[in-house]
DNA sequence: CTACATGCAAAAAATTTGCACCACC
DNA sequence: GGTGGTGCAAATTTTTTGCATGTAG
């Protein structure tokens, strides 16, 4: 809740409008416990009576990626996922192939000091990075 | 070459036949600096008098993919892009997101103890991880 | 000969675009 | 009231599927 008004109030800064699609785009990503995608998003929000078009959605979406509210990933199948970006919070994710349940990971020893030798071995400048692990869950291991 | 003969080998091994389409595709695959697309490949394929229908592609990589004799990667755009998988030689990739020139690195130790702890402290057992990092490559700064 | 490989057409799924209308600030 | 947000329909792009035909082993 509060991560979410945190949230706009940065869009209105920003100068972006509020409108009630966006506060609940921003709400159910927020909400949610894994990085949505766009049918997720419909759905969700077909949920909180909101008939939103997915062209409208598409929209939002590129919108929050420019403002670094949310981000995209991809995991293993063909569309894209978003979670909101809450600027110190990077993390990677545990995703199972089975039942799909993904888990958020973060490394002690983060990706940065990697980054750091790719800048000075290979004169790469990294501006982002994902790391997705793919397997089976606790649960899923059993079956 | 010689990688490609020895892929086409290992498919004889499982049973599988070796027809012209399928060797070209491996060949090109072999042969390729970065992943590519199935549209890359078709460009490919066409330019050896090869044409071939995607659907060939598709299921051809498909196939590839279950014997482990390619891997799949997501880059940020949409769609999917294969490269040959030599067993030992697994790697990341740095993509310009300017020019998008691609380049391989190899950190392999890291992962593999984050892995292990992952296991350990999550049981959760993972099959497979996909690393990416997107920024600008050397040449791509300077402009 | 026969099972697997291929081509073609069409469907399905994911994303983008153009245009008209609507509503936040 | 004007700019930016939204809906709708249609186009584009990527991937999948069904069926008829061809060919490697």
């Amino acid at each position: 809740m509060k991560n979410t008004s945190r949230l706009l109030d940065n869009l209105r800064d920003k100068g972006e409008r509020i409108t009630d699609v966006r506060k609940a785009i921003i709400e159910i990503l927020s909400a949610a416990p894994r990085p949505l995608s766009v049918q997720d998003l419909l759905s969700a929000l077909k949920k909180k009576q909101l008939a939103v078009n997915k062209t409208t959605v598409y929209r939002q979406l590129e919108q929050l990626l420019f403002h670094n509210i949310v981000r995209e990933i991809r995991f293993q199948d063909r569309s894209a996922r978003y979670e909101v970006s809450l600027g110190d919070d990077h993390h990677h994710h545990l995703v199972c192939t089975k039942c799909h349940k993904t888990e958020d990971i973060s490394f002690e020893e983060d990706l940065e000091r990697q980054e750091k030798v790719i800048m000075h071995k290979k004169k790469f400048k990294v501006l982002q990075h994902s790391l997705e692990f793919f397997g089976l869950c606790a649960s899923c291991q059993k079956k």
